[in-house]
DNA sequence: ACCTGAACACCGTTCAAGT
DNA sequence: ACCTGAACACCGTTCAAGT
């Protein structure tokens, strides 16, 4: 709230980028995507628009940051459970953590997709769990691009639903989730 | 190209709203929605960029009533095929058309999904072929929405892959989302 | 290295005209 | 009804300073 601007060119602010990230998920959380600009986000921390680019090379760096950290929210895998049951975990944790920032899904799925070290990691941890659910690499690379389609894509779908009476007949999307994901598993290990 | 401008406030420039949106559908295909922009468009039209909205309501509307327009491309299913052979058709028509339009998607997934005319035909369709092939309302309406998720979210993910070696051991994608449409079809319909 | 001041090159949209 | 002129309230980003 405060911004000051009480300093001169010489001043500094004492930021961090780890602070920008922090201020930048806050807005996101409480304002939704269209509120997060560089201008907003500056005047929020008592900074001159500019003063961000000493700690973020810009917008598109700062979202793709975002996106990484909020992945790094996906519950881990255990490394000794049945792959069916972790499979489902993972797709699971990966739907609800896009869930609760629906306003990153449509970054994340504009070709911006697992490139920072979090996505990676959750990468992997699929591509594990299917082979030692004993898929051939071919089959498994497969598997691994439908599920991770279908567990972020599903969310973009999982909005608050439009505002008509409490019920409208159709299941909770979470529901339908879960019965897709059961279907795409079938198809994947097998019956 | 030619911007002219010179039109003293009385005169019209015979703009049509299908002008406008034709316009706009031209400047997605060859320079992306990031060159999108009202003024832009206005400038291609040779037109002030206030001009538009006596034919549009706002960029919102144009964005959707041009997605509206592309849903309408998908192939329209035969009324007495096979339900099965003719869902895998319909759903892989979708998946072309949405990669045809690339850009479109994360606007499509942004919560604006099938409120057109021919989005609401596109999922009457779907649902009469789950009908045909005798599911329950309800389980063809959870059938309805993961088959769509998967057609348009799988578009997103297969835009031109980066600039790797030609082939990189990956199957392509249009591969991969048949894969998956068999999987999700053999748990909708049964093995 | 970190910040300000000032500026550049843009946006979408509105509103009062003119014919 | 359809367009222009002018303006409002914004954007992201750069660049030359200052300490």
């Amino acid at each position: 709230m405060r911004v000051d601007s009480r300093r001169s060119p010489g001043q500094r602010a004492g930021l961090t980028r780890d602070a920008v990230l922090a201020a930048a998920r806050a807005v996101l959380a409480t304002d939704g995507i269209q509120c997060l600009t560089m201008r907003k986000l500056a005047e929020r921390l008592g900074v001159r628009p500019n003063a961000l680019y000493s700690h973020v090379t810009g917008k598109t760096e700062l979202l793709d940051a975002i996106l990484d950290d909020v992945l790094g929210e996906v519950a881990t895998p255990a490394h000794d459970g049945d792959p069916r049951a972790e499979l489902r975990r993972l797709m699971t944790s990966v739907h609800d953590v896009a869930r609760e920032h629906p306003d990153l899904v449509p970054h994340y799925l504009a070709k911006r997709g697992l490139r920072g070290p979090n996505g990676r990691k959750l990468r992997a941890a699929t591509e594990q769990l299917l082979a030692r659910a004993s898929l051939p690499p071919d089959k498994a690379s497969e598997a691994r691009r439908v599920l991770a389609v279908y567990a972020i894509g599903f969310a973009a779908f999982s909005e608050t639903p439009p505002s008509g009476p409490v019920g409208d007949g159709a299941p909770p999307m979470r529901d339908s989730f879960a019965t897709g994901l059961e279907w795409l598993l079938a198809g994947i290990l097998g019956e």
